[in-house]
Parts: C-alpha cells; sequence; structure tokens
DNA sequence: TACTTGATGTGGTTGGACCACACGCCTAGA
DNA sequence: TCTAGGCGTGTGGTCCAACCACATCAAGTA
C-alpha cells in the first residue's frame, strides 16, 4: 500500500461515515501530515487526485474560498477521464455517440413535465431563438440537452451525460466547420427541440425518446461523423 | 495554470498525437522534469492522477513491469469516481441501479449472439452451476454480467457498466445478507441468466432486455434495497 | 559453468525551504 | 472617533536534495 493511498483511504472513510461532509474542510496539509503521520507530499499526491475527481477543491490564500473543502463535481471525474480514454483511441467516438443517444433517450422518456429543469430547458430555447453567434448557440444546446437530462431526475445520468459531452465537446466543435449551411441547421435543431419538448410536455415519453434519438443522430449524420447537437 | 496540470497537458497531448500510445513508456520522472522544466514533485502529482484515471501504471524496479507505462483501464477511473460521490451522498445507490438497469438490458438488448464475450459468458454460466461457495458464485456473477455488457461491443458502455459495479460492490456484498434463503436465491439467479442469454441466442433482443431489467430489479426488491445480482 | 556480488536505474518517501496569496488585526494618521 | 494603511499569520504551490526499496543486468569469482 502506497503511501498516498493510505491518504485516500483516509479520506474516503471520513467521507463514508458523514464525518465530511459536502462543503467541509480538510484540515490543513501540514496538519494532516502530521496527524497521519505521513508527508506532506503524500498528503498532497491524495489531494490531487481527489481534485481531478471532482471531490475536492483547493484554494490558496485564507477566508472562505481558502482550504481544501468537499465538492460534488461528478462531471468533471467522468468528463476527463473519459476524455483521456479517447485520447489513447480505446473509447471510440462513435461508442460515445451511441451511449450518448441511449442515455438521453431515456433521459427524455422518463422526464417529468412539471420538473424545474424543464421550465429551464424552456428559457434555453427562447434564448436560442434570438440567438445569432453560432458559438453561443452551441454553449446554449449545451445547457440545453444538459437540462433535458437533469428532467429525468436521475443524477448518475446527468452526470453521465455531461461527461460524454465534455469528453467529446473539441471534436463536436471541430464539426460544426463541416457543415454546409449553418443558419438552415440551426433552425431546424431549434424546431427539434420545440418537438422533443412537447412530447415530453404532453408525457408522450416514446415520442420524445425517438425524437431525441432522431435528433442527435441526424446531426451526427449531416456533420459527417461524431458529436450531435 | 498549476503546474502538475501543465505535465497533464503536456502527456495528454502526447496522447492524442500519437507519440504516446498504449504500452509506450513515459521517461522517467526525474527525466521529464528536467525537459519540462518542473520539478519532480509536479511530475509525480501529474503521474498520480493519471494512474487514479486508469491511463498510467507506475512500476518500480528495472524490467519490462518497471518504469511508467500507458495502460487503458476506463473502469477504474469512473469505478472509483463513482464510488466516492457515493460516499458524500451525492449519488444516490437507487440511482445507481436505475442506470445499471439501464445500460444493462439495452446491452441485452444489443449483443450479437456469436459474440466471444458471450460465448465466455455462457462458460461462466457453466461454472455457477457447480458452485457452492456464495462469495466465488457473486465473483462469477459479476463476470457473467460485464461479459453480457461486452457482448453489445460498445466500450463506452462497458466501462461505464464495469464501473457502476464496482462503485456498488461494497454496498451490495452487505445485501446478500439480507436474503432468507440463498440457496434458491442463487437457483432462480442461475435459471433467469439461462433465459437470457436463451432470448439472446434466438435474437431477440426485446426479450432480453426485458429479461434482464427483472432479473436486476427482482434481486433489489428480494434484497431489500440497492443492488442486484 | 554456475553462483555471488555489486553497479545502475526505476519509482517511493521524506523533510525542509521558500513563494504568492488573502484575510484580519493593529497601529498611525486624519 | 473613525479611517486607511501595513504587517502578521495561515493557506496552498513549488522546488530541491537526499535517502530508501526494488529489480535487473553485468562483471567477477569459485
Amino acid at each position: 500500500m502506497r503511501t498516498h493511498q493510505l491518504v485516500l483511504q483516509w479520506i474516503e472513510g471520513q467521507l463514508s461515515s458523514g464525518q465530511l461532509a459536502l462543503g467541509g474542510r480538510l484540515p490543513a496539509e501540514r496538519a494532516l501530515a502530521e496527524q497521519l503521520k505521513v508527508s506532506r507530499t503524500s498528503v498532497r499526491e491524495a489531494i490531487r487526485v481527489l481534485e481531478a475527481m471532482g471531490v475536492l477543491r483547493a484554494g490558496v490564500g485564507s477566508g472562505p474560498d481558502a482550504g481544501t473543502v468537499v465538492i460534488a463535481d461528478p462531471t468533471a471525474a467522468l468528463g476527463s477521464a473519459l476524455r483521456l480514454h479517447v485520447a489513447t483511441s480505446h473509447l471510440p467516438v462513435k461508442d460515445i455517440v451511441e451511449t450518448r443517444v441511449l442515455l438521453e433517450s431515456w433521459a427524455a422518456s422518463r422526464a417529468r413535465p412539471e420538473s424545474p429543469a424543464l421550465a429551464e430547458a424552456a428559457r434555453l430555447l427562447g434564448q436560442m431563438d434570438g440567438c445569432t453567434d453560432t458559438e453561443e448557440f452551441l454553449a446554449l444546446d449545451i445547457r440545453f440537452h444538459l437540462a433535458l437530462a437533469d428532467a429525468a431526475g436521475n443524477a448518475v445520468v446527468s452526470a453521465m451525460m455531461g461527461s460524454l459531452r465534455e469528453a467529446i465537446q473539441d471534436y463536436a466543435g471541430r464539426l460544426t466547420g463541416n457543415l454546409p449551411d449553418w443558419d438552415s441547421t440551426a433552425a431546424r435543431l431549434r424546431a427539434e427541440h420545440r418537438g422533443i419538448l412537447a412530447a415530453i410536455s404532453n408525457h408522450d415519453g416514446g415520442s420524445a425518446a425517438q425524437l431525441v434519438a432522431d435528433h442527435i443522430e441526424g446531426y451526427y449524420a449531416e456533420a459527417g461523423l461524431g458529436a450531435g447537437s
């Protein structure tokens, strides 16, 4: 057992037992090192790992933003892990898109019409109507799809959706250059978004799921390869 | 930009550009530190992160197993990340089980009967028949379900399935104690496994998906809370 | 030839030092 | 009295130098 793993175990234990909760603060690195009888280096290595996993956030200085505090950002961990393994060509982009279709169509079929996340999605849709900038449109589009995922009320699916999105974000951005006519594409995407939202509002989960799948795969087909709107 | 993140970027760049591939070796820590004009500490912190993400593996000594080499274990990264966030109570076990049902039933519906992974699943099923030890049975059960997921041919879904499993493994293990009669449960599980395999062999993906969902949710209901066989 | 022994290179760990930063007290001035 | 500045204190960020344990390989020895 390597030293930093001992520190990891200790922190995970504190989290499991509830002695360290969301928003809680870890002891200072030097204090924790002394407490666990290890070097500060080992403590720092453990903190780095948890930071990369979206469990901790380290801040310098003093005050409320300082120190090492517990956060909860599962998307960050899953996202960077997926991105790295895509980089090693071990996770094909095709599989990522396929998984995204799977998760997102499920989320659409399970989305509750009264969910606040769905209201947020509708608001974003309104913003996209008056949007002329391509980059801004895509940013809003991402948030729209994430809100859709949130509306299903499954935190794991939401986190995975976000991470899949993050993993292929650069890739998807490059694809927009392949589009022959961005304006017409944007118009189509807007219309499809409205259709999805309408299906969910009508409690027609089956249609919503199908529309989402078509929506993503349609973009996939049009842009030539791998990442939907 | 913190120093270790610079090292992370450099390594990710090497991976993306293909100059560092699966099985490749990183320069020695001291050499890499000098090359990037940073301290060995920062290099080590970056390596720790990538190690936790299942991208690198560090080995001491000399020879083939020594040095820092590129591996590809997406499951490790996703699994520990999910486990940690479950520990913070930010990802409900209920959502994990629900996601597992979603992914696994999809995998069953897409599994190709001629897949080698499916043959492996059948082999494992045979081993489980002559198995009397509870713990060994559960270990084989895990491998059976993972083989099932692999048979769909989607690396992302396989990795996510494995990570979900890992995240709630301890939890699932504790649940077996709740069962009133393990022997009869094991017999039922075996029969259900055979049914799933048969449906896939008959190219009846729809039935297979439904059987898998029932299989997992049945165990969930019987054990009282959260993790299927 | 077979065994021992040391050199070499790897990651693993440690302690100490210094830096930049941000807050909050505490003093000097208005 | 009230205000504005400076300085002390504690935080993470970085670096360095040294040592350890380990595994291999080559040279030397019986």
